[in-house]
RNA sequence: GCCGGGAUGGCGGAAUAGGCAGACGCGGCGGUCUUAAAAACCGCUGAAGAAAUUCGUGUGGGUUCGAUCCCCUCUCCCGGCACCA
């Protein structure tokens, strides 16, 4: 009688004694060839959920495979712990942020133990340990000194809730991304990384195999796109300004112009307002400073602006046109002017159609009739009319054409725009990296030696937020002296945004102990760049957006020489629940330390492998999960009943091996195309077959042992724990998880005999057996004998036969 | 509005260089075991039909000997972007 399988008295001694031996200790020196399985590390925010699991199972089981593969894995785990829900959650507890963020990492940590990962715990990276934000703000100097961080006053996002500012793409439409408040606006000095140097090379992902959908997403964000800057001339002569300048994608329409808007915040509208229409264009700026951004951003709002009075005159048809201040004109992009083509463009068609502005038709488009007023907006190309020597000409060369005739008048030049901005990276809260930045009186701004590195977050602090850094109230903290004259200096009270520490963590993973540097050369060259980085999409245009940053200023710096840090992504999807996002609100949240501490950690991965595709994610269902437990079972079992040949064939021997073959081939190709979710359809087939030939005793003891190792050796990636208490009770050495990956036999996968489908007009009419290269006469001289064809074929005329080898003979008849 | 992805049994999903639709699992039904239940195991399980057979991969059309797969149309769902001139 064999004892029942017990999932968690299994697990838990195994756990134990993988740690004790260190099995899953990474090994530098390794001759054997590397590969680095990077998963994105876990935030501390409290509790492992099963959104966790599904992330980190899976990848855990791909790097074991790997590593059976013949492969130096580097399968390393860490934790993204400066920021603000660390900040807000020790207030709301009144804890220091450091205990409550520590005591995350020590809870998460045995959470993630339990799922029996092959992590190195002795490489643990936490970005919050002065350890590792010494060398964030190394990194910090080193931007610093390659010109690519810069402190500037800017109109920047700010979040009321947070009491922060936030890059841009840490805004959603008009949202701040973490806390969903609406954003404002505010002016202040703050510091930038300069990612806009690489935002060409930012667009395109040269020889890397990521998600098309991400890749999409990137080059989007950068907005990338060629037109024209060109000068209109102020009518007006009074002014030190003599002209504006607009920005165009559409020279092509530049003889269509019939008005000019400016951006509220051009510094422009000030000295173009007439004293007549002061009074109007200051309470149409007070009442868009009011507004929030989401309300600008509608697409429901109505356009509307207001006359500044001035004119100016467009040089290529010496017309005057008016001025308009509108907010549908953003400030922050192009030159903060635009020229209104109301007859091609959909936003001055509606700001000319709301204060009646000319419309002028200067592109033919579909019924075109010059006698009819345009009754709607046409942006699509067409030919040039009403502009003078380029009449007839076709938009889209006209583009070029009228680009190159303003170039050689000296009225503008071509150009190229971007949606980009520079990385704003100073938060104004106390759980993040230090700036190392320190402002003299005499010298400047002067930063951090980097022999003073780290500056040391102060513990005794009191951390509210109030709209400044909870630092600039820390004397022992500000007080500094300045490292260039020596008189006093005072340090910079910002922190740095958490995006920061997560765009180099997977470098400190590649030497997590160096306290000389952030990483050494050889160890980087070792394991970087990572083979796959699994994890989200939701970082698309953060976190891998700016680690791209991160590397490319490495590059050029000469501490790397590759272009990109992840040569494979992939996205994981969500687990729901009942079909809905999991959240505290909904009270949907499915609990994983429940299953574990009940059915096993092996079941939970197994179930969450089998959920569905990986990268589309799935609903999770309780009753579902059994399934896996079953089948688990049903391989204990099998592994543990005593084998007994009976009735020994050749035949069911020379069956039995295609099975196992093909199968070891099928399990092989779908684990390397992470599609789990067959690999186990596959594997419980196996199980299935295994089980009958166990009952049946049809195949030598030798050829069961063999196909039962076999079993457990492509169970072992998915569930450890279980096929290395079969692996151990068999016989077998310590530990099935050092073992090589099985290999197949094609020739013992062939069939010897295939079913040929024998159609009639396309219809399956019947299957008959046959050897597998079968040529096309005797395919043809075999369906003639099956009575089921010639039902169909009976007094009807043959026209022809296609015959597919190996697969299908179809007679058309008549 | 624009871009991207998707729609297959009661459910999650298999299968596409165009060639057996529904693997595997869940659920359901029936059975074995049991005093009984649970668990476990075995069998059946797309629809209609007594059967032969017919119908069936969101809608309508097309290409083809043959379409879940390719082309066009529409509907719905999910994700992203959203006044970038």
């Amino acid at each position: 009688m064999i004892d029942k399988y017990d999932a968690v008295a299994i697990e838990s001694k195994w756990q134990k004694k993988w740690e004790e031996t260190k099995i899953y200790k990474v090994d530098e020196n390794s001759p054997k060839p590397k590969w680095y399985a990077l998963t994105m590390f876990p935030y501390t925010s409290g509790d492992l959920h099963v959104g966790h699991w599904f992330a980190m199972a899976p990848s855990d089981a791909y790097a074991r495979f790997k590593r059976m593969q013949g492969y130096n894995v580097l399968h390393p785990v860490g934790f993204d712990s400066f920021g603000l829900p660390a900040e807000n959650a020790a207030i709301k507890r009144n804890i220091h942020p450091r205990d409550w963020t520590l005591s995350n990492v020590e809870n998460m940590t045995k959470q993630l133990k339990s799922m029996g990962p092959m992590y190195d715990w002795d490489r643990v990276v936490v970005t919050c340990l002065p350890e590792y934000y010494k060398w964030t703000e190394w990194l910090f100097l080193k931007l610093y000194e390659a010109g690519l961080a810069y402190r500037a006053k800017a109109p920047v996002n700010w979040c009321p809730q947070c009491q922060a500012v936030l890059a841009n793409e840490q805004v959603e439409q008009g949202k701040c991304w973490r806390c969903g408040t609406v954003t404002t606006h505010r002016d202040l000095e703050q510091w930038f990384f300069r990612i806009t140097k690489y935002a060409d090379e930012l667009m395109v992902h040269k020889d890397i195999d990521w998600p098309e959908r991400i890749k999409t997403m990137q080059t989007n964000w950068v907005g990338r796109s060629e037109g024209v800057e060109v000068s209109f001339e102020i009518e007006r002569k009074d002014l030190d300004e003599k002209e504006i300048v607009v920005y165009t994608t559409r020279p092509d329409t530049i003889f269509g112009v019939s008005f000019l808007v400016l951006a509220p915040e051009n510094p422009l509208v000030d000295k173009l307002t007439t004293p007549e229409h002061r009074a109007e264009i200051d309470a149409y700026i007070e009442k868009t400073r009011k507004q929030t951004e989401i309300d600008r951003l509608s697409t429901e709002k109505v356009q509307d602006g207001a006359f500044t009075g001035s004119y100016v005159i467009n040089r290529l048809t010496g017309e005057k046109v008016p001025v308009w201040v509108a907010d549908y004109v953003l400030n922050s992009y192009g030159t903060g002017a635009v020229m209104g083509v109301a007859a091609h463009d959909e936003r001055d068609w509606a700001f000319a159609t709301r204060y009646e502005l000319p419309i002028r038709t200067v592109i033919t488009y579909d019924g075109y009739d010059p006698a009819v007023k345009q009754a709607e907006c046409h942006p699509e190309p067409g030919k040039l009319i009403n502009s003078g020597k380029f009449n007839g000409m076709e938009s889209t060369s006209a583009i070029s054409a009228i680009a190159q005739y303003i170039e050689e008048q000296g009225w503008g030049k071509r150009t190229v725009r971007y949606k980009l901005r520079d990385w704003l990276i100073s938060r104004q809260r106390y759980w993040g990296a230090p700036i190392p930045m320190i402002y003299c009186e005499k010298c400047g701004i002067v930063p951090v030696p980097e022999k003073d590195l780290p500056v040391l977050l102060p513990d005794n602090i009191e951390f509210r937020p109030t709209g400044e850094s909870p630092l600039k109230y820390c004397e022992e903290f500000i007080n500094t002296t300045c490292p260039k004259c020596g008189g006093p200096g005072k340090r910079e009270i910002d922190t740095m945004d958490t995006f920061m520490c997560s765009s180099w963590y997977f470098l400190r993973y590649c030497d997590p102990h160096n306290s000389k540097e952030a990483f050494s050369k050889e160890q980087l060259k070792k394991w970087m760049p990572v083979d796959i980085y699994t994890g989200g999409a939701e970082h698309a245009v953060m976190h891998l957006f700016y680690s791209r940053f991160f590397i490319k200023a490495l590059r050029d710096m000469g501490i790397v020489d590759y272009d990109e840090p992840f040569t494979r992504l992939f996205n994981q999807g969500t687990v729901t629940k009942d079909h809905d996002k999991m959240s505290k609100s909904r009270g949907n949240v499915v609990n994983p330390d429940d299953y574990v501490n009940t059915i096993g950690a092996d079941t939970v991965r197994t179930y969450l492998m089998f959920l569905g595709p990986w990268e589309q994610g799935g609903d999770w269902d309780d009753s579902g999960i059994y399934g896996l437990s079953r089948w688990l079972g049903r391989i204990w079992n099998v592994a543990l009943t005593p084998y007994e040949e009976k009735a020994v064939s050749k035949d069911a021997e020379a069956d039995y091996l295609r099975l196992v073959n093909k199968s070891i081939a099928k399990v092989t190709g779908d684990i390397d195309k992470l599609r789990f979710n067959t690999a186990i359809a596959t594997l419980m087939e196996y199980t299935n077959a295994i089980t009958k030939i166990r009952d049946a005793g049809t195949v030598s003891k030798s050829i069961f042992d063999t196909s039962l190792r076999d079993l457990l050796l492509m169970t072992a990636p998915l569930a450890p724990h279980i096929t290395e208490e079969l692996w151990s009770r068999l016989g077998y050495g310590y530990s099935i998880h050092q073992q090589d990956w099985p290999t197949y036999d094609a020739e013992l996968a062939k069939d010897d005999e295939i079913p040929l489908i024998i159609q009639v007009n396309g219809k399956i009419r019947d299957k008959i057996m046959v050897e597998p290269n079968i040529s096309e006469d005797d395919a043809i001289l075999a369906a003639e004998k099956s009575d089921k064809v010639n039902t169909f074929l009976a007094g009807k005329e043959i026209i022809k036969k296609i015959y597919v080898p190996g697969k299908l003979l179809n007679i058309v008849v008549k």
